[in-house]
DNA sequence: TACCTGATGACAGTAAGTGACATCGTGTGC
DNA sequence: GCACACGATGTCACTTACTGTCATCAGGTA
């Protein structure tokens, strides 16, 4: 993982071979393959403990609250882990900026968070598509935040942030 | 388009090689990547008009209409085209069901219409955050309305579907 | 000591995608 | 009627991601 970034940073993930990364860990191509399903799939491997924060912060939401209520917490969760790991993050985001089959990656594994998401609203006896909706207005949420927690220079707080766009959703949603 | 639809749909995608798909149609390898960036793309064709017709919805609403109504009559827009082209849909989504990055495309292109859509509602004069939530939303609610549209055997109205989903959605971010 | 097992290496092979150049058919100006 | 320009296609060589298979090797166990 630590030679892959280096290298996708260094000189572009297109421009990185698998055997370059290969060489630079000490290791062959083919073990590579047996680690990571392929070159993208370096990039994510917090996706997993990502998702059981998510659901896990879901699951222990106080019972009386609301579906949309357990879906902010849980992202404003994410948002925090963010916010502690912001110089990998945004490393991370500036290779993913630049190739496109990244970015589908990324949409998947969001995709996956949404299911999880509402899995674990349903779990709660959250009804559909109650749970789908309010799992997929949180990464709604948490990809417009997370953009603008990168896109700007002045360091703002991402759970706040977060917390400002589940207000301003309600807003847009009402009229 | 009809040589690769055939034979993705007879042989499955993994199974079919670009080659098959050349010969079937008969030219060349090289000119089929002339036409179609790789493999899956072939399969989106159609999302090149499906975007303008979100955006020009969107656009030609009626100005006092707020924002999440004028994406809901371009999501719902969008819900018509698919009713009248069930078929060639469905066909279309057995495909991409049996494939992880056909589905990681289809995501991609699904955010680019949420661009489209966030920026007609610049246009409009909306602000951010307000274009992208609004947007995001709408995307979420045809996410969720097409999977029930597909699923269920007992066929329902897709834009009907939708409306009653954007009421769903309403109440559930009201909380 | 024999053996089992999980991790790695070695190697051959498939197929996607790209770049460079040749060819061909069609229309246009003269 | 002819030379020419140009867009579309074919040809070919090449890189590289990814896979299947078998050999090897190190560590632990009976």
């Amino acid at each position: 993982m630590q030679a892959a970034l280096e290298l996708y940073v260094g000189q572009g993930f297109d421009q990185t071979t698998v055997a370059e990364i290969a060489e630079l860990a000490g290791l062959t191509e083919r073990t590579f393959f047996r680690y990571f399903a392929d070159k993208r799939e370096v990039l994510f491997w917090g996706a997993g403990a990502l998702q059981e924060l998510l659901v896990s912060t879901v699951a222990d939401a106080p019972e009386s609250d609301a579906p949309i209520v357990a879906i902010s917490a849980a992202i404003q969760a994410a948002g925090a882990v963010f916010q502690e790991q912001r110089e990998g993050v945004l490393l991370r985001q500036t290779v993913i900026a630049t190739n496109t089959e990244l970015q589908e990656r990324e949409l998947i594994k969001l995709a996956s968070l949404v299911s999880a998401m509402a899995g674990a609203l349903r779990q709660r006896g959250v009804a559909e598509p109650s749970a789908s909706l309010s799992a997929e207005a949180g990464i709604a949420v948490l990809k417009i935040a997370f953009a603008r927690w990168i896109g700007e220079a002045n360091e703002q707080d991402l759970a706040q942030l977060i917390r400002a766009l589940f207000v301003e959703l309600k807003i847009v949603t009402a009229s």
